[in-house]
DNA sequence: TTAATAATAGTAACCATTTCTGATATCTAT
DNA sequence: ATAGATATCAGAAATGGTTACTATTATTAA
């Protein structure tokens, strides 16, 4: 089952990697249906799927509701607001680091991590509470 | 609203607590069946997330399939196999190190963290593959 | 022991995601 | 260019995990 081009899916990759907000599915959807009017929610469910397959995009799983999708895949970990929703990135180079250390500490062997902090964001802390 | 004892959250968080294999929320409402036959899965699942909002237990969100639930709340890692699903503890310090570090370079307040690592596991391999 | 109310079982609803199907687009070899 | 071969698509239906609802039961405090 070779590769095939389609508009869809370059679509969908050129949007993930304009944005830094770590989008659901929905909200890549809501994104490309301006340029597709009648493109379907399964399209976008299933390039996504095959991006990160492919190990062109990164599928980050939260406690707190649907996947979200990074186009950055260099290895960074995020920051969860518990109150907004809102994912951001933690610019640094831990998981590089950690992998090394955690490798060292068991006979599973790792071959990548996710690094996902929670709590309230800038904005929301500002807001008070 | 003020928290009743109930038997059957008693046994499911005793259950969590006599096992280390982060069981689904599926799979703890197979083991209480034994013992309660008639408890509902939502009974299960209420009382997961009541005690995961206590801090008692922990919840794991990873990215392949259900969610996760682990009695130890003492901070670690964990490292899932993507070849068989299971999840195993990685007995280590990193969560408090690195939540220090993390905070340190911003300015989001972080209250806890998750750290996943995903590869094959030590059976997984020795089957080969 | 009774009254107040939290928790339950069972079921239905919900949401995110995947699968299915016939039609369409892309690609390969003429 | 053309004609298969087949990957991809749109749309809809199905699935899986989880939550919400309701009438009944269990726990608790007076």
């Amino acid at each position: 089952m070779a590769l095939k081009y389609s508009r869809q899916r370059e679509s969908i990759k050129a949007n993930l990697m304009h944005r830094t907000d770590h989008p659901t599915a929905d909200m890549v959807y809501d994104d490309i249906r301006k340029i597709y009017p009648n493109i379907s929610l399964g399209t976008v469910y299933r390039n996504l799927g095959l991006l990160s397959a492919l190990g062109e995009i990164t599928r980050l799983a939260t406690l707190t509701g649907a996947d979200r999708y990074d186009g950055n895949t260099r290895p960074h970990s995020h920051f969860v607001c518990r109150k907004c929703g809102c994912v951001y990135d933690l610019p640094n180079d831990i998981p590089g680091e950690i992998m090394e250390t955690v490798q060292k500490g068991t006979a599973h062997r790792i071959e990548e991590c996710s690094l996902m902090f929670y709590g309230t964001c800038e904005d929301c802390r500002e807001e008070g509470s």
